[in-house]
DNA sequence: ACCTGAACACCGTTCAAGT
DNA sequence: ACCTGAACACCGTTCAAGT
């Protein structure tokens, strides 16, 4: 009577936090495709109908594990925070941290690329480095394209990809006023940035994050450096 | 009598380029979620089944909407392409005419990404930009390195995500000796590359492409870039 | 050779009903 | 408050059958 093997299980009743765990251990063990809210419930010793009591549906479980998978990741930069540590050396230990993790969840990155609407934690992520570029020193306009630029590296993720669209949803931007102030104070300095940059393209206020030109200045970026280390000293 | 306005129209019967070009219409219409095999054949006129007369089944449809988009990419490629041009210029070149695609088919780099087994077509275009950068004068190394690097970029996107495992299955680079010499034959520049690294790394046969080298790599690749750029002549 | 109808084993989700 | 059963509208796919 001490113990449940499995089922329904352990202490108590359901719970979403039960729920994601089990979810996470289904996407770990075989896959995200096997994460069915049918599957998730046997999992779980009940019927499926009763885990929209828990969880409005499924799209809000895929959330509730990117939510998870970020949650993880912060807790492994917490735990490896250095005090006086430059700017280059913090992005890069959040980057290579953040690799770390999707490596357990390698189902991480695909569901993270899928998802129509990005998660706010996610937002979170780059908040961090955007605040450890700017606190570094660098500009706004730089610190904006460095974001670009380092793209997936900052979740971790190199040599992949992943489309906007591919969910059939286009990421909204706009935003309502009354949420402006909320942004404000728990984004700062992307709304910092924002804000820049919206200013210095007063007269073409829809360029403010022209896609082309973050294109060309990352595949240069890329290009210049693998140029650098061919011929590693250049007449400048 | 002399035209059909829609359904089974046109000439002729179904085939399987019929199908794809009907599948690539539903996937830039209302993106790849719509794609499926009973809208697909009703938008041909045909009931669900007769689909699988022409193609396999779905993964197979899949696959050739991602030899779709690459044969759009090649073609784009052969048009511009010039004599006489360096390997950055060409590299570029092909990046940028990549995304130009893409835009055109939103849902492309998601399908490409979510793939569990990368199609032989997108090797092709990794293929000709190592050509490049090995005719340029890059050494196997570095040039394997450069592959990583530029990653997505090939492809025409950047800053996006995919996972190898999203699909569950992880990518299969066993090869049977027979097919070796056909590969050598279709993809010279890269199987040269694998047999160089090869060789370099005899006492680590498995570190040859080691990822989290590849990864530290690209990252340093970009944060020294991005230094560069913040303090532009550094005491070298 | 090419297409179809009916059926199977799955999905996510709704909704009224149980306790 | 929490969970369930039956049902609905979808999937991809098989297989025997039509022409």
């Amino acid at each position: 009577m001490a113990r449940v093997t499995s089922g329904r299980s352990a202490r108590g009743t359901l719970t979403r936090d039960r729920v994601l765990d089990a979810a996470m251990g289904i996407a770990d063990a075989d896959g995200l495709a096997a994460v069915t809210m049918r599957r998730l419930a046997g999992d779980l010793g009940v019927e499926a109908m009763s885990l929209y009591y828990h969880l409005p549906g499924k799209e809000s479980l895929l959330d509730g594990l990117v939510d998870a998978v970020v949650a993880a990741i912060e807790k492994e930069i917490a735990q490896s925070a250095r005090s006086d540590e430059g700017w280059r050396s913090e992005v890069r230990r959040r980057c290579l941290l953040s690799r770390e993790v999707m490596k357990r969840h390698p189902w991480a990155p695909g569901l993270i690329g899928s998802r129509s609407t990005i998660p706010a934690s996610v937002f979170g992520l780059y908040e961090a480095v955007l605040a450890a570029l700017v606190e570094g020193g660098l500009s706004y306009r730089l610190a904006h394209r460095a974001l670009h630029a380092l793209g997936s590296m900052v979740l971790g993720f190199a040599q992949e990809v992943f489309s906007p669209s591919s969910a059939g949803g286009s990421v909204d931007v706009e935003v309502a006023e009354a949420d402006l102030a909320q942004l404000a104070q728990t984004l700062p300095y992307l709304t910092a940035m924002v804000a820049s940059e919206l200013h210095d393209h007063d007269d073409d206020p829809l360029g403010w994050c022209d896609s082309q030109t973050e294109f060309e200045f990352t595949l240069d970026l890329l290009l210049d450096g693998l140029e650098r280390r061919h011929r590693p000293a250049p007449a400048e």
